[in-house]
RNA sequence: CGGGCUGUGGCGCAGUUUGGUUAGCGCGCUGCGUUCGGGACGCAGAGGUCGCCGGUUCAAAUCCGGCCAGCCCGACCA
């Protein structure tokens, strides 16, 4: 919001209004006792266990199973896999004393696991027969962030990050695809309801350690891209390092090919940064932890048990439902507590509607509102909340798809990839390009072929561009 | 690390230029009452070492010196 202090304008600017707002209104999460550190209550928190649901149940279904790896890393692991190192050296956390005394290794608290996980892949792992390795690990890790921002980058967060092991070259690769188009694609497309682009990065976005990294990419409400989940191809730079060698069918000694993934809740962000509006948070229906609130108007003795019966109705149908009878706190605030914490469904019941046998269904993603027989009402709210999930695609897709410029020449990538997203030849762009870009703050967000598709390199690759945060 | 700014009840701020009774406002909070169909209102009340240390003065939130913390802009990044 602009006002004396010129630093706070200038960042409001590029800053959408709602973004701040939509956060605190929906009490996800603040900065916390240690810089750049979040607080997720409950309400953000149900968001993020849903979205882990969701990507658990498709993590399971590529194969892959849960473990979990230790919290603190020795320091001479890190060491072990150069360019790794290199890359996440600035970032660490170093724990030096323990017990009151310092330590005489110190310790690093995990930034992401690759090498406590290949630690233990190097004796896991023996022969052809224990490939593929497949693991995932639900879990919190660490990073020091020169600039932390609500949510897309904090020191801390939540996420997931699955490690594999595979034979062969190509399997590996396709495996690291599959998860990128089977988790997290899908996922974000059909779950979150975030058109998203998927390719590789460049050489200079790509994860330290990795031969290749694939993403998804979104564009957020102000136009600016989000990179919302990585799958890196390892290639043998972990296994060289770590030794994990397996015999194959000929009985040689080989190295395996690995992958690394990960999605963070930085997708909340994410969410809140697409579908928010200036009344609140929009929420998918299958990512909000009540789908419908039962709000009784005033208290009386017929809404209340009738409020209660329709509740449960609801519930029987499989929907996550909660009955708001605090009839104490004025409707409207409590209508628009329930509005602003992005519920697509409110079913409103007072006297009027119940002596009509009818109550007031309100849609939030159109705060459209409609009156309807008691007797229709649990289809109308499945109804209302499947056309949430098609509407909430459908414009976040509009939106994009309005700020996304076909282009051929640098100059116009730089010209309409400051204001959305430019899609150009990137035999037009190159590594010099992307020094051209970098002036503009434009990065490249990924590569792919000119369909959409996936393609590690070919003439027909066209790099996507745009401002991120 | 460079550049800018801010520290005053839980939150947001005014007051500082020009020192002067008991430090004020909005929101929130507690109690009572009236309300309740779209962010209610009235009355009563709780809550502050004015970031910290020192100095000047009859007198310091206000002036001077030092320190600390936080925010914003640049370099980093899921």
């Amino acid at each position: 919001m602009p006002d004396d202090k010129g630093a706070l304008t200038s960042r409001a600017e590029d800053f959408p209004r709602w973004y701040q707002e939509v956060v605190a209104q929906a009490e996800m999460a603040e900065n916390g006792p240690v810089r750049g550190t979040m607080v997720i209550r409950p309400w953000g928190f149900g968001i993020w266990e849903l979205l882990q649901g969701e990507l658990d149940r498709r993590i399971k279904e590529a194969g892959a199973e849960n473990a979990y790896f230790p919290l603190f890393i020795p320091e001479p692991f890190l060491a072990l896999e150069a360019s790794h190192v290199e890359g996440f050296s600035p970032e660490l956390w170093v724990v030096t004393h323990g017990g009151g005394n310092r330590l005489e290794e110190p310790v690093v608290v995990r930034p992401t696991s690759e090498t406590v996980v290949n630690h233990y892949f190097a004796k896991w792992i023996q022969s052809h027969r224990d490939l593929p390795m497949l693991v995932n690990q639900w879990s919190n890790v660490v990073r020091w962030e020169m600039r932390t921002r609500l949510f897309l980058r904090t020191s801390e967060f939540l996420w997931q990050e699955g490690h594999t092991a595979h034979a062969g070259e190509s399997e590996a690769t396709e495996y690291a695809i599959r998860i990128l188009r089977d988790v997290y694609l899908d996922t974000m497309e059909r779950v979150m309801c975030i058109p998203t682009l998927i390719g590789h990065k460049t050489d200079r976005e790509r994860f330290a350690g990795a031969v290749r990294t694939w993403t998804c990419e979104g564009m957020m409400g102000d136009a600016k891209a989000l990179q919302l989940g990585t799958s890196h191809e390892l290639g043998q730079n972990f296994a060289k390092a770590f030794g994990i060698t397996f015999a194959d069918e000929a009985g040689e000694q080989r190295h395996v090919f690995q992958t690394s993934w990960g999605a963070s809740t930085r997708l909340i962000g994410g969410l809140i940064m697409v579908h928010g509006d200036d009344f609140g948070l929009r929420l998918p229906p299958a990512l909000a932890p009540s789908q419908v609130v039962v709000m009784v108007v005033r208290a009386d003795e017929s809404t209340g048990p009738a409020a209660s019966a329709i509740a449960d109705d609801l519930r029987r149908a499989g929907l996550r439902v909660t009955l708001d009878e605090r009839t104490g706190t004025s409707f409207g605030r409590r209508a628009i507590d329930w509005e602003r914490k992005g519920v697509p469904v409110r079913v409103e019941l007072g006297p009027r509607d119940l002596a009509e046998d009818s109550a007031i269904v309100v849609t939030r993603h159109d705060r459209s509102k409609a009156s309807t027989r008691l007797g229709g009402l649990v289809d109308v709210v499945s109804g209302a909340l499947e056309a949430t999930t098609e509407h909430l695609h459908a414009e976040a897709l509009a939106f994009r798809d309005a700020r996304l410029r076909w282009v051929s020449t640098l100059e116009e990538a730089l010209e309409a990839g400051s204001d959305g997203f430019a899609v150009v030849p990137f035999s037009a762009v190159g590594d010099a390009g992307e020094d051209v870009l970098a002036e503009a703050g434009i990065t490249v967000r990924c590569l792919q072929r000119d369909d959409g598709t996936l393609a590690k390199e070919g003439d027909d690759l066209v790099a996507v561009v745009g401002k991120a945060y």
